[in-house]
DNA sequence: ATAGATGCAAATGTTTTGCAGGAAA
DNA sequence: TTTCCTGCAAAACATTTGCATCTAT
């Protein structure tokens, strides 16, 4: 079973947290970083449902949010208004297809710095960005 | 009776597609132009109600839908799974007070100009994009 | 007169909560 | 055996739709 660093992770912050290591929480970890991110509860639900017919959307609402907390996801809200779980790393933003919803992350030095610039202009301290780039991907452009 | 550029607006388009000029419309239109935008329906129900206790929830979510089509408005969707609607006007990006909900309007130029370079590297066409800085605002940071 | 708008109530879709039973510590 | 989890059903939200009624054209 892959993603052994990620199992251990969340095994540590049960224990710190004197919460249970459940079956079910394996499992939509496993699926969750399977998936590579930017995943909606409703296809996690989706993946799982095959193999474990048991696990119930709740349980991954309620784990999605959990794993949020151990720091090994983050939620993304795109602007279709449903919540997107994506593996947790920083300093990153994304190109959005509107036509075929594919994601591609990217990262900028320069727009980082440039941020900190403007944000101290307003005596703005920036705890966290979102920058998205909406359009066609290559494969979608008629241009 | 301010706003008359936008009330014109709205007119031309109402008539130009023969919908209908309500009471209704008027008064939506200028609570949410006076609120300058960044307001929720919910918001502009409370401060409608007060003087047009009629008017229903429902008006004011196919009207601001009207108001986007006709170019007054634009849906924001912020971190927070809430529609906000504001002003039409484009290029400009948001600083978000995480504590006091305070959103600040910013553009830079040279941001705009970067995302056109790395869009460019992977094919994508950018259509619209969507850029925001969570934090504290001056009034309310601690250090 | 007629196409279109309104407001209520009901439906929708997503996420959360209450609770009784079940599993991990 | 106690504490925490789970899954169901129901609630809570924001938003949309069906429909009978009303209004601007």
């Amino acid at each position: 079973m892959a993603h052994e660093v990620e199992r251990e992770a969340l095994a540590r912050y049960l224990e710190d947290h004197h919460l249970k290591h459940t079956k079910q929480r394996d499992v939509i970890l496993d699926v969750f970083l399977k998936a590579e991110g930017h995943i909606t509860s409703d296809q996690l639900h989706q993946k799982i449902r095959s193999e474990h017919p048991g696990i119930g959307h709740t349980t991954i609402y309620r784990t999605m949010k959990l794993l949020c907390e151990a720091g090994l996801a983050t939620e993304r809200h795109f602007d279709d208004g449903v919540t997107r779980y994506e593996i947790e790393h920083e300093h990153h933003d994304h190109l959005v297809c509107t036509r075929c919803g594919k994601i591609i992350e990217f990262e900028c030095q320069m727009i980082e710095a440039t941020q900190e610039k403007i944000a101290a202009r307003y005596g703005f301290r920036v705890l966290r960005h979102r920058h998205e780039l909406y359009g066609h991907c290559k494969d979608c452009r008629e241009d």
